[in-house]
DNA sequence: TAACACTTGTTTTTT
DNA sequence: ACAAGTGTTA
């Protein structure tokens, strides 16, 4: 690709506003970029890493932590882009739970695991809590698997161990009022099933990482030598686990760079918590805070309607967005009779724009509240033959024939993976029924080991079955094995065909001839598509062995975001607000504008979760470039009924100057006040009960005293004994740069600059608190 | 063990 | 309306 010479440090700078430019220049200590909607925030992150670079900090030496893998891989080929590929490979970009899973399994001995832990996903804690709660004899209507699992994992967000748990007395007294006395039980059997299947749940990747730091200091000054400048965007989604890594590993050095927007937190309630960013300028005391306010996207009516609802809000950091670009329509606000209506309006204004305008499809996107509503909008574009896409739902890796699959792979890589074991030992079916997994089940429990285990010893461990089932077990077991032995001579792809093959996936996928039946072959037909593909990118990367363990860990830390990479096609786009975070389109039409679905029904007497709402709003406003259009219906069908709806609370809090209303001359006012009597009334009830149930959130976002590290703040690390000492006409060699000559050493601010004249790489600066290299000698000719 | 009928609970979901 | 989970039968 490109040299680095290619792009010199000017060139650079030159393409960022006065703004960007100090945002990215400044790598002197705490940071917090505040970036409005559409102000260049990915710019600066990347440009800031290519300035990091480009001043001489090897790119293992970087940390930028992002919340999608989409994200960290379009940041991370825009980088390569700009200092050339070779200058950036290395660097520590990625999710946080893809990041820290790494850093887990280097040092998972150390707490207690094996390299090799598999994780899991939201749908494998759900099943192994069913489980549990059915062991324990509760009620599986007050212990449902998404309630508990929700609970477990706010806990495990705020770094609450099961022990910490039980022995929280506000805790323990809230599940009591909510019913469900024995949930500090549930936790704590379910994580020593996670442990003793050597296996960790999404918010253990967190959680555990932080008992690493917190337990072995050792190991937490590594990665706080290692990560020597620390990256974070989306910074407004962290929850408290994530913001206490990222505290530990910057505290020391103090070169951290946060990004973020308050007025784009929409996430609360997987625990994200908005005082992080708030918050951030008094943890770290000299934070200097840049504000991205010149927004790119989109024209000055949508910014300054979005800035007109956004003010609604009380708690925000104080920033005036503003835009350069033309003035724009208005925002159309459209009412309809129905949501049938609803969707045959905006499917006819697509075509019609299209006709006028020859506006491509793929310039459209629809934005709703709730995955629900893509419904109606697939049948009328189908029945007007326009083009769609909708995002969101089952994800190709969260199909049952790829899950059951890559449960095979799990077994193999990790054979103490409980739910893996019981998704495969009877797929496909082999004679091995629920009761005797019951009985391998209990005697794995009574001994406290994995079940696999004891299918591997079934007389050790007194496994009561009659002898055909006995030689069904052992069949499967060699079968396993087969496999466990082939994993060490194999490589990911040639194992996972050898899988498909042999254990019976094959021969029961394409036997089967419905529609389902061959649409689940060619799935796994994919997922072997996908696995080479996987082998062939690590092996040009210069990989040579890549076992089936490499494409796990990857796999399983995918989300749909990341499958779908179908081509930029010609099709209109369907997706929920969440998922539109980050993107842009031309024309967005915000449908479904209606009280009890955007907000929320689940929110409505709570301020803060109202204010989360009209961020969700912001962000759904703000994704639109030239127009936006917001409709509503007069009447939806929801959850098998038809209910008559109310415009959103929300478009009162919009400027009205900035908007274009619609109501069709219908009598709104009257109507209105009708429907709200009637059916306001019944909500009220529905409402009511709600509020019988305890509010959540005694709040226990703070961690325990135990947890927070002691927390001393210490200047920047002393320079090295080579930096200190070098002098100009010295000869040193250079990590990535190779050999060179010191021409001349600068001070810049508080920091030593060299300016050295590489043998192969050319001119370049060095700031000498980060370059890493050694003396090998100097120049006769030194002055 | 497997097929079938019945009950139940449905916001959003980066990992 | 619908999917997922549970219980009932052969």
């Amino acid at each position: 690709m490109q040299h680095t010479e290619k792009y010199s440090e000017t060139d650079l700078l030159s393409q960022l506003n006065e703004a960007q430019r100090a945002a990215v220049e400044f790598c002197d200590g705490p940071s917090l970029v505040i970036a409005g909607a559409g102000s260049g925030k990915t710019r600066v992150l990347t440009y800031k890493i290519a300035h990091l670079l480009e001043q001489g900090l090897p790119p293992y030496y970087i940390l930028a932590l992002t919340f999608t893998n989409k994200a960290a891989r379009e940041m991370k080929s825009r980088i390569a882009e700009l200092v050339g590929e070779k200058n950036a490979r290395g660097l520590w970009m990625g999710t946080f739970h893809s990041i820290f899973a790494r850093i887990l399994r280097n040092e998972a001995e150390t707490i207690g695991f094996k390299s090799n832990f598999t994780i899991y996903d939201t749908a494998d804690s759900h099943n192994l809590l069913r489980l549990i709660v059915r062991e324990m004899g509760l009620d599986d209507k007050l212990y449902r698997p998404g309630g508990v699992h929700g609970q477990i994992s706010r806990a495990k967000n705020s770094l609450i161990t099961p022990a910490m748990y039980a022995a929280n007395s506000e805790i323990i007294q809230y599940d009591r009022m909510a019913k469900r006395p024995q949930l500090f039980e549930v936790y704590q059997r379910y994580q020593s099933r996670l442990r003793s299947g050597n296996s960790m749940d999404f918010d253990d990747l967190l959680m555990q990482t932080n008992i690493l730091f917190r337990d072995h200091p050792k190991i937490l000054e590594k990665y706080r030598n290692r990560f020597q400048y620390v990256l974070v965007d989306e910074y407004q989604d962290t929850n408290f686990s994530q913001h206490l890594i990222v505290k530990q590993l910057a505290e020391e050095h103090l070169r951290i760079c946060v990004v973020g927007d308050d007025a784009q937190s929409i996430y609360s309630f997987r625990g994200a918590n908005i005082d992080n960013i708030l918050k951030f300028q008094s943890l770290f005391p000299d934070t200097r805070v840049f504000k991205l306010e010149q927004n790119y996207r989109s024209t000055q009516t949508i910014v300054s309607a979005a800035n007109s609802l956004i003010k609604k809000n009380t708690e925000q950091i104080a920033k005036e967005v503003f835009s350069e670009n033309e003035e724009g329509e208005k925002i159309e606000v459209l009412e309809t009779f129905s949501d049938f209506e609803e969707s045959l309006v905006v499917a006819n204004k697509i075509a019609r724009k299209r006709l006028e305008a020859h506006t491509p499809y793929s310039d459209f996107a629809i934005l709703y509240r709730t995955n629900a509503q893509s419904r109606v909008f697939e049948e009328a574009f189908r029945k007007k033959n326009i083009p769609y896409r909708i995002y969101g739902g089952l994800s190709f890796y969260h199909r049952k024939e790829i899950k059951d699959a890559i449960g095979y792979f799990r077994l193999i890589v990790n054979p103490g993976d409980e739910e893996a074991f019981r998704r495969v030992v009877n797929y496909p079916k082999r004679g091995i029924g629920d009761t005797t997994v019951g009985k391998i089940s209990s005697a794995a429990q009574q001994h406290q080991v994995s079940l696999w285990q004891v299918l591997s010893e079934p007389l050790e461990y007194n496994l009561d079955v009659n002898a055909g089932t006995a030689k069904r077990l052992a069949s499967f077991q060699e079968l396993m094995d087969d496999f466990i032995a082939k994993n060490n001579s194999m490589n990911a792809f040639e194992l996972a065909r050898e899988v498909i093959k042999n254990s019976g996936i094959s021969s029961e996928a394409y036997s089967d001839m419905t529609p389902e039946g061959m649409s689940r072959a060619q799935n796994i037909e994919e997922l072997l598509n996908a696995i080479s593909e996987f082998v062939s990118t690590r092996q040009e990367e210069g990989n040579e062995e890549v076992a089936l363990v490499d494409f796990l860990s990857e796999v399983s830390l995918l989300s749909d975001q990341d499958t779908d990479n179908e081509a930029e096609s010609e099709k209109v786009t369907l997706m929920t607000v969440h998922a539109a975070k980050g993107l842009e389109f031309d024309h967005v039409f915000v449908v479904g504008m209606e009280e009890d679905l955007f907000p929320s029904s689940m929110v409505h007497s709570d301020a803060r979760g109202l204010e989360e709402e009209r961020r969700l709003f912001y962000v759904a406003i703000t994704r639109a470039k030239k127009s936006c259009t917001i409709t509503y219906a007069k009447s939806r069908f929801k959850n098998g009924l038809t209910n008559p709806a109310t415009k959103s609370r929300f478009l009162k809090d919009i400027d009205p100057k900035y908007l274009l209303m619609d109501d069709k001359g219908r009598g709104g006012a009257k109507r209105n006040d009708e429907s709200d009597s009637f059916w306001g009334s019944m909500r009220e009830q529905r409402l009511q009960r709600d509020r019988s149930k305890p509010a959540y959130e005694s709040g226990y976002q703070t961690a325990p005293k135990n947890m927070t590290p002691v927390g001393k703040s210490t200047p920047a690390l002393p320079l090295s004994k080579e930096a200190q000492t070098l002098e100009e006409g010295d000869i040193i060699e250079h990590e990535r740069f190779g050999r060179g000559v010191v021409a001349s050493i600068e001070m810049s601010g508080n920091d030593r600059r060299a300016f050295v004249e590489f043998d192969s790489a050319g001119k370049k600066q060095l700031l000498l608190k980060f370059a890493k290299f050694t003396i090998i000698g100097t120049t006769p000719i030194s002055k």
